[in-house]
DNA sequence: TCTAAAATTGAAATTTTATTTCAGAAATTG
DNA sequence: CAATTTCTGAAATAAAATTTCAATTTTAGA
């Protein structure tokens, strides 16, 4: 997946003003613009061929030609998992159901991972690995995903926590230092408990990471590092199914990260011990 | 998916001989095409532009630029199946780890939907529906997916609990009658407490529905429903990451088909837990 | 406020690419 | 073996992509 519609839209804001209108088109006329021109482009943004490859251009790609070629691709994967993706119908079959929650909960990856920033997510798993001791903060079905990413952590020898009570939560972000990283599980992005809590965590000098929605929350403008994850849940029905998915597999990235960040580590110490040996050996005179 | 090279594999044996050849050479080098012109195809096939155009037009395309359009198409979706799944080496960059964790996770959920059998999840669902009592049974990371279901049918107005201590579920198993349902929740099939669980709960009447792997377990021997996920899971590496996915994909299956079966009372107790929370005060609703 | 420099823009020229045409070559048929 | 059909590619044409550059707008400095 080439990610260019998140490309397109992540530019809007840093792109001179033609080419923001051809953005705008591309984002409200995705599966025309691969069949199109660039002067048939340039003619329904009233702008000229000109600006829309100097657009193409400046968001990355050799050309227009390219730029369609990259776009035909990403529409070709988007539409795979569009197939049976509308709401389910009150008489829905169970063979429909089945296919609508699994192409659902697949896209709902696919969607968080293209919003998963490289650079936040090295600032996250950095933090993760430098912890001294890690705190997790949710409620509801965040708090079980906070409690899955402690079982996982804790296989790496992390010191990790995870309470489902707010008292025991608002304790243990009280005893949190600077090297200490908290965590905040949260869809919304304005669940008052979490919310609390990463604040006295910050006071008390802690790191935060955030995982949340792809918006402009209270929690995310409070952390060090946001992870985003899809956000486009009909809150009211879906139960949480996707966000939950979603989040959990931004979990596993960030614990395999760390694990591998410690494999690295730990092939390093091999590396520098077997270097140290040899040498002693060939001062020694006898490698046998 | 519009089948582009199957079509052109197809079409060798139906076209003439300088056709032929232009397929073989597509055949060959797929990726390339998309980025060649007709010339540049017509030069490497010894043939010239028209017989390549009169071939894409052959096999049902309006023209060359058509042709790569779709190929393009097609070669993203093939490469999304087949690349970066192989196992993460040591030094995997982060882009790596990104995109093998979560393509592991999708295939996890396309591969269980394919074990699901239709007429066990009927078994299930139904028992389920009829269910005056709801208990499920699971431990670590299976006690989080139990808490998850309790979390969903709880919305629908199912009198359901998860214990995550074993006397708890005991003394639970025990209270249940022939109309109740007991869910056992164990990838590996084998773990101790849900077995003795599900085992009192039998002797008390009440049906068992299990959720494991696809292979010849304990657990499920003992249930009138099984439902399979897959079983590729190298459990002491993965940590129990994507059988985890699979096996909450088959959760929110069996919820949302109990939910559709009574679809307007479902709505309605919906509704008022949406509401209810709405009141408690919480901003981003019940999702957290 | 004015002016010089810099950035932005699109018209037009150029280049590249796709498509069509058509005459000659090859194959087929009676 | 001619008449006919089918096939083929060179060349012409059409269309599309890209580049160039001068006009315009914006910005910054005096």
């Amino acid at each position: 997946m080439n990610g260019v519609l998140y490309r397109v839209r992540e530019s809007i804001g840093a792109v001179k003003q033609t080419e923001k209108v051809v953005a705008q088109y591309i984002l409200q006329h995705p599966e025309e613009i691969v069949s199109m021109s660039v002067q048939q482009v340039a003619a329904n943004c009233y702008s000229s061929p000109a600006a829309v490859l100097r657009y193409c251009k400046s968001i990355g790609y050799e050309g227009f030609k390219d730029f369609k070629l990259k776009l035909a691709g990403d529409l070709s994967i988007i539409s795979l998992h569009d197939l049976e993706k509308e709401p389910l119908e009150p008489g829905a079959s169970l063979e429909n159901i089945m296919s609508v929650i699994t192409n659902n909960n697949v896209q709902s990856l696919y969607e968080s991972l293209q919003l998963l920033d490289k650079e936040e997510l090295t600032k996250a798993y950095r933090l993760l690995v430098d912890a001294e001791k890690i705190d997790l903060y949710g409620v509801g079905s965040s708090y079980l995903i906070a409690s899955d990413a402690v079982q996982k952590f804790m296989r790496i020898n992390k010191v990790c926590t995870a309470y489902s009570d707010f008292h025991m939560q608002r304790v243990s972000a009280v005893n949190l230092r600077a090297n200490d990283v908290a965590v905040a599980i949260s869809y919304s992005g304005e669940t008052k408990q979490v919310i609390d809590c990463i604040k006295v965590a910050k006071s008390q000098g802690a790191k935060v990471i955030a995982i949340t929605k792809y918006a402009d929350t209270a929690i995310s403008s409070l952390a060090d590092a946001v992870l985003f994850v899809a956000a486009k849940e009909d809150e009211f029905r879906s139960a949480a199914m996707t966000s939950r998915m979603a989040t959990l597999n931004v979990i596993d990235i960030l614990y395999t990260a760390c694990a591998h960040e410690e494999y690295d580590e730990a092939l390093l110490h091999l590396r520098r011990t077997h270097e140290i040996i040899q040498q002693s050996g060939e001062k020694g005179g006898s490698n046998s």
